[in-house]
DNA sequence: AGATTGACCGTGT
DNA sequence: GACACGGCCAATC
């Protein structure tokens, strides 16, 4: 266990339910640091364990769907949340239905 | 050890 | 409503 920021982010987003969204900020808010939102992109990143890590329920604070590691970047990302159960609204997430609020 | 970047957020114009 | 600027945090080069 590294004890890091990082790997409470990991954490974190590992608690995500299917069919839910956290922001940055939610998710940076969660881990300790509230204006840490940048550093939690980051780690996202660096991830490698989208099985562990669903770095893909994880969007900007207005919706939006930003960066992905994996396929074909926020493509693929909006046809997993789609899959997933997520609410799309235009070209981003509804965060009024799918944002998980961590409770 | 220092400097730079990065999947951001909030506010102002 | 869209565009621009600054600020904060952590990881990487």
């Amino acid at each position: 266990m590294k004890n890091s920021f990082r790997d409470r982010v990991y954490t974190i987003a590992a608690k995500i339910p299917k069919g839910k969204v956290v922001t940055y900020g939610q998710l940076a808010k969660m881990a300790g640091s509230p204006q840490a939102a940048r550093a939690v992109g980051m780690s996202m990143r660096c991830n490698t364990d989208r099985k562990k890590v669903p770095c893909h329920r994880v969007v900007a604070s207005n919706g939006a769907l930003t960066g992905y590691a994996f396929g074909k970047g926020v493509t693929t990302k909006k046809e997993i949340l789609l899959k997933e159960g997520v609410v799309f609204k235009s070209n981003k997430v509804d965060l009024i239905r799918s944002q998980w609020t961590g409770r």
